[in-house]
DNA sequence: CCGAAGATTGCCT
DNA sequence: GGCAATCTTCGGG
């Protein structure tokens, strides 16, 4: 896989981003993402990550060019971009170079390393009745990491390399467990590149489910 | 202006 | 394993 740019703990710096998006989302495995908000602070050690590849794959919201939802997407690299879908869930990615294009990496899980309980209770009040009380169910899932991490369409644009940032990610180095490689996951087209890099064996990396089109609600 | 699909999740049978 | 919830975004008429 891509060298790591960035083994040492501590912010990443925007050189990290700043690279073929095959190469950054794998060395995202391991880091941390943590959102700091006035009830706390959480944080997500990343186990799973999806690479999106803007104007020359059909599965990225970039593919049809820059729209006001993806804009962010074709700016710098190290921003959030959050987006909002099926009417209830948000995905956070983080925008790669190189610069111009619309490039990003999607972050579908991770084991929760801060701030548990408040993580817990965020998971409890957005849902009904989230009956996954295990600590490894709080961020499977895109849509499940944003809701642990409180992370909405406000951090949409956020500097992730800025030093008093909300939101920050910080490196590590990934030892034991290697990487594995496949299809991404709920992906309509361009569903046979093996774009989608989780840690082999992790227990909190969620399972794969092949694009399925929706039926039409009935009138 | 309107219709259709969506980088998902959780509950139901 | 199947399907409903819920609404924004985008493409087409």
């Amino acid at each position: 896989m891509g060298r790591r740019l960035t083994a040492a703990p501590g912010l990443l710096p925007r050189d990290f981003f700043d690279r073929p998006v095959l190469e950054v989302a794998p060395d995202l495995l391991g880091c941390v993402l943590r959102h700091e908000t006035p009830d706390g602070a959480v944080a997500v050690r990343l186990t799973e990550v999806e690479a999106y590849a803007g104007e020359t794959d059909p599965a990225s919201h970039a593919f049809r060019g820059m729209t006001a939802r993806n804009a962010v997407m074709f700016g710098e690299p190290g921003h959030a971009y959050v987006y909002f879908t099926y009417g209830m869930h948000f995905c956070v990615n983080l925008v790669c170079g190189p610069a111009g294009v619309a490039r990003a990496v999607l972050l579908r899980a991770g084991r929760i390393t801060a701030g548990t309980a408040l993580a817990a209770e965020r998971r409890r009040a957005g849902r009904a009745a989230g009956r996954d009380g295990q600590e490894r169910d709080l961020a499977r899932g895109p849509a499940r990491l944003c809701q642990a991490l409180g992370i909405d369409r406000a951090l949409d644009g956020a500097d992730v390399c800025a030093p008093g940032s909300p939101l920050q990610v910080t490196g590590a180095t990934l030892a034991g467990p290697g990487v594995s490689a496949g299809p991404r996951v709920g992906v309509s087209h361009g569903a046979e590149e093996p774009w989608r890099f989780w840690i082999t064996g992790d227990p909190t990396v969620s399972v794969y489910r092949p694009h399925v089109p929706r039926r039409r609600a009935r009138a």
